[in-house]
DNA sequence: ATGTGACTCGTAGTCCGTC
DNA sequence: TGACGGACTACGAGTCACA
């Protein structure tokens, strides 16, 4: 499994573990709706910096989401 | 520390560890000398994909890099 | 051996939708 | 609720000459 199907899959977990939706994420992080569903579906190479606001929104880390 | 200083540091001083230049680890990952540059001086915001290059070349892991 | 500015080109990331 | 598309702007990828 490469990065991005890493970070797709702990993102999924992370984010359903809170019971949120997309749209829940995507308000929490401040990126666009149809950006989270994009990364979930691995067609996004996000940047990092993107990756941390991620993890900060799901109150966990950078590394934890690449893992 | 941001995220971006985190990946510098972390770049530096795996390659430092193996006592490679800026150039030998362009050389392993199939990158720029300028572009790695760039990276330890926190002036690029790289994707995942190309942070996973780095960690393959660094024989780590992008997890790691980024802790 | 490294820092830096400037550049082209592709894609990251946003916003509007429909199914 | 989420997959997916089109159009758009901003910025990352990748490279060079030079200090």
């Amino acid at each position: 499994m490469d990065i991005r199907g890493r970070l797709a899959r702990n993102v999924k977990a992370e984010r359903s573990e809170r019971g949120w939706s997309q749209e829940d994420l995507a308000d929490a992080s401040g990126l666009d709706r149809t950006y989270i569903s994009g990364i979930e579906r691995q067609v996004r190479n996000p940047t990092i910096v993107i990756v941390e606001r991620l993890a900060k929104a799901l109150k966990t880390t950078a590394s934890a989401l690449l893992d």
